[in-house]
DNA sequence: GCGACAG
DNA sequence: ATCTTGTCGC
């Protein structure tokens, strides 16, 4: 794992060097096992409480979850992200004892300026099969896609996909899923469909999500931090 | 120069 | 990301 005490300005240039390594490719393996990363923090606080949830797939039932507090040492930047949030999500991954058969993050994967989203760059460094479930949009252009649960619509960068609106509610906005790493873009909807809930966001990162917000309230709670 | 801008 | 009450719509 490389250093991350770095400049926004050599962020950009290690996101250049990872682009070599990026693995977009097709996807065969049976997933039984699906995992979710998140981190939450207080606003104006660097301390993040990172989390991460196993789930048994389809099914969706949460076999493991860990959590870890470190310090942040890196700004929030857009497309910058992963220098941010993966060195706490990396000391939650630690304590991991069961290896999914591929992670979800919470924000895009190869949906980048630079094909380097947070889920592409935890795939490199822990050479782990991942997909990008971002609520925003970064970078590209697309149609919305139709009112029904499961309808999608290309997200284009230019004339080249890189990435899936998905539609995971009925009037609810859509969410965008894009391959991380050793990832497809067919494989990726595969696998995120069945991960959908009831809920706007599938639920790996739904559950890291409502783990880490947990971890930070209850830590946060009575003194400073 | 202007607008956009994951979490 | 987090803060924060009520409110509109399926």
């Amino acid at each position: 794992m490389h250093n991350w005490e770095i400049s926004p300005k050599q962020a950009v240039q290690e996101q250049k060097g990872l682009q070599e390594k990026l693995r977009i490719q097709s996807f065969q393996q049976e997933v039984k096992l699906v995992g979710g990363a998140d981190i939450s923090y207080n606003r104006f606080s660097s301390t993040a409480y990172a989390g991460i949830v196993i789930l048994r797939f389809p099914e969706m039932e949460i076999i493991e979850k860990q959590t870890a507090v470190a310090t942040m040492h890196f700004p929030y930047v857009p497309g910058l992200l992963s220098f941010r949030e993966i060195p706490p999500i990396a000391e939650a991954w630690k304590k991991i004892k069961t290896r999914p058969d591929v992670m979800v993050l919470d924000g895009h994967g190869m949906a980048h300026p630079r094909r380097m989203g947070i889920a592409s760059h935890f795939g490199i460094v822990f050479q782990i099969p991942t997909i990008g479930c971002a609520k925003k949009v970064l970078t590209g252009s697309f149609d919305m896609p139709e009112n029904q649960k499961g309808d999608t619509s290309p997200l284009m960068d230019k004339e080249e996909q890189i990435g899936t609106v998905l539609r995971t509610k009925p009037n609810v906005k859509p969410v965008f899923i894009s391959p991380g790493h050793l990832m497809d873009f067919k494989s990726a909807i595969d696998i995120i469909k069945p991960c959908i809930k009831g809920y706007r966001i599938p639920e790996p990162t739904r559950q890291a999500h409502l783990l880490v917000n947990e971890a930070r309230i209850k830590n946060t709670k009575g003194h400073t931090s």
